[in-house]
DNA sequence: CGATTGACTGACC
DNA sequence: AGGTCAGCCAATC
């Protein structure tokens, strides 16, 4: 059943893409759906590495302060902000996310 | 195979 | 309140 052939990775990939459109996770919040909070760190590698980011929202995905990592720049630096209020995020600042209300609450898990 | 790195988090000062 | 240190895990060189 599960393939001992995918990697973390993919977990994480895996759950990065079931992030509803409008909502963010925290590093923390897609480690732990992936099998261990502690793969925060994994988490940021595998999106680092992100070799789908078309299927792969990354954008969507930010530190547990609700702000996005400089490292992102995958687009263009604040362009995932853009991003983020096209899908009806809202912003307490011009870098920080409304966690209270836009982080995932993950429903089904 | 061993050592280093990394888009994190939490605790401590 | 804000900055710094250490810990955690997997992938890469």
């Amino acid at each position: 059943m599960e393939k001992d052939n995918e990697t973390v990775f993919d977990k994480i990939y895996n759950v990065v893409k079931k992030i509803p459109k409008g909502y963010v996770a925290t590093y923390g919040q897609v480690a732990s759906i992936a099998g261990n909070k502690r793969w925060a760190r994994v988490v940021g590698y595998a999106l680092h590495v992100n070799p789908d980011p078309e299927h792969i929202p990354c954008y969507r995905v930010v530190n547990r302060e609700g702000r996005i990592s400089e490292a992102f720049a995958f687009g263009g630096g604040n362009r995932q902000v853009e991003l983020l209020k096209a899908d009806g995020v809202e912003f307490v600042d011009d870098e920080h996310v409304d966690m209270e209300k836009y982080q995932w609450d993950m429903p089904w898990y």
